[in-house]
DNA sequence: TTTATTTCGGACAAAATTATCTTAATATAA
DNA sequence: TTATATTAAGATAATTTTGTCCGAAATAAA
């Protein structure tokens, strides 16, 4: 369904998210030990997000990640996948064909109408902020 | 969502069925010219189906693959994925996590039951028989 | 201003997936 | 029986994805 790269991504978003609801910056390795991630890809990933100013980044002592606060309840985990994974997921032909739409379906197309839509929705209408109150009470877990 | 492999897989089974339908046995060549895949690769797809017992191949002149005919409507495209791509779409963790279920989930597991059971039922109801109709119609193509 | 800390960016490396090539095995028909 | 057509299987190669390393840039503090 989602890559590595964007399943490690939307893992480190939503520590920067838990952790700025709190006005804490984490840093790089930090997060890598929390969502169980390599170092260095993990990085790669981090300014990818950062480019699509999904979260900010600060060099230097003391720097790290974050996310504004006010902000959290407005990104979607949606963001993330389309920023790391672009929309294939949710415009390209399952099957891999150069074009496919109503008028000139591959064969699974309309089956994956329903799929693809409740998809796009769930991801879209998810929020930093939900997604990060589940993790504050444990209700939810980033690694084992 | 499904790996290069698996939509090869599930173009080619499909078009055996099309063509099984009226008796006709379909050679490598023939499929990968079908469904526009590289005619090696497509080979060693066909042998895991072949190997699942999804699909049917013979040897030597007039050789070839196709699917019992009566066959047709018991055989789901659930059943090529997870013989090609495993069962990781339906079971595996949306997050990765080693293990993530509904007593410790990731934060993304709620979420993802509606989506996967969705997507499991619509796979495993689909069969071969109403897709290759579908196709002998032209009311859906398998390259473009 | 110098030093320490941290992310950024580019080059490089490893692993996984996708793709090809060659030979073997099998079946058909002449 | 021999030649031919076809898939099977194994080795190899190319590409993509994942992962690492190192120096540069930026920032903060001493």
């Amino acid at each position: 369904m989602f890559s590595k790269s964007c399943k490690y991504g939307i893992k480190a978003t939503l520590y920067i998210a838990q952790k700025s609801q709190h006005d804490e910056r984490v840093s790089l390795k930090e997060i890598a030990d929390a969502i169980n991630s390599p170092i260095a890809f993990t990085a790669k990933i981090l300014q990818i997000l950062a480019k699509a100013t999904i979260i900010n980044s600060t060099k230097g002592p003391n720097g790290g990640f974050e996310i504004d606060k006010v902000q959290l309840s407005k990104i979607s985990i949606h963001q993330i996948v389309e920023a790391i994974d672009g929309n294939r997921l949710f415009d390209g032909c399952v099957l891999g064909l150069n074009s496919c739409n109503a008028k000139e379906p591959c064969p699974m197309h309309s089956e994956f109408v329903i799929i693809r839509k409740q998809l796009s929705e769930t991801l879209a209408t998810s929020n930093l902020l939900d997604v990060a109150l589940d993790l504050n009470l444990g209700l939810t877990v980033l690694k084992r």
